[in-house]
DNA sequence: CCAATTTGGTTTCGTTTTGCAACTGATTGG
DNA sequence: CCAATCAGTTGCAAAACGAAACCAAATTGG
């Protein structure tokens, strides 16, 4: 489906010099973070992700496929004409912390008190600290106390 | 548009217990991270938000409309009959650390070396650093030191 | 105060994307 | 070898999106 005419990489980016504008144009769907999350947790199969996302199976072929080709994914190989596995790749993996504060957001947003939610721990079984802004010297940034600089 | 029968507040969530789920569900578009954006970077009215991120009008009124109902955004009336503008709910300038990491995110991937692009930095005009999740003794996590604990 | 302009939408309509279900051809397990 | 499973495709209908025209209330200029 469209992937026929030499297809041109995209309508370029939303907004060239904005770097969320363009994180957003990678993964900003209802879908692909939802893969990442899962690659993140270990799904690895084309029905590990159907099954744990829900996702329909031919919209799945497309994320796959495109992240894939923006490099967040990757299909390792298998010795002979084995079925193909997806894993992260570095880039995949670095958005570790984009799904974290996705996470905590929702932890503190989008859940009624005692209702139940999973969690992120470390090794030890304990909660992952809530991710926070801070500036070179420390202390903790918000909105009002940052600002965008063109152009560097 | 389809905002006459009593609204049913929406499908359910996509995954009811992952908050990374509920989080997409309510940010997880073309553009409400970008409309985020630019209400922390100071966009308060319609033409604000069109005119930054070039969005259809009548898709803009159903994204404010819908961060609005979903307590992200709010309408701050003036005095008189005068005209609405848009401000942040506690809960949406809470996106904040999502905002930062997706940004961090794009400088570090979605741009050719020597391409530039736009910064965040602090009141001291310092770049922000780098958001990363920590352990609760303080050690560096990725997606590989980390696990999703179910239900508590 | 009044006319012109701007703002904040709404409506219409054509295009795209999404989702469901059925189908296909390899792969595997027994 | 056979049946089940896997990894997609294909066809089609429904929903979301986008461009442009339209409109009423608010604002501005004179």
């Amino acid at each position: 489906m469209a992937a026929d005419d030499t297809d041109r990489q995209g309508p370029a980016w939303t907004d060239p010099s904005c770097p969320v504008a363009r994180t957003v144009d990678l993964v900003g769907d209802r879908w692909s973070l939802l893969i990442i999350r899962d690659a993140m947790d270990g799904a690895r199969s084309f029905t590990d992700f159907q099954q744990r996302t829900g996702i329909a199976r031919n919209i799945l072929t497309d994320r796959l496929r495109r992240l894939t080709q923006h490099g967040l994914l990757a299909q390792v190989d298998a010795p002979s004409g084995k079925r193909r596995r997806y894993a992260l790749t570095e880039a995949g993996k670095d958005l570790f912390p984009v799904i974290v504060t996705l996470r905590q957001w929702g932890e503190r947003h989008a859940f009624d008190a005692g209702e139940p939610h999973s969690v992120l721990v470390d090794g030890d079984g304990a909660r992952v600290p809530d991710l926070l802004p801070v500036a070179a010297n420390g202390s903790p940034l918000t909105s009002d106390t940052t600002s965008v600089r063109r152009h560097t």
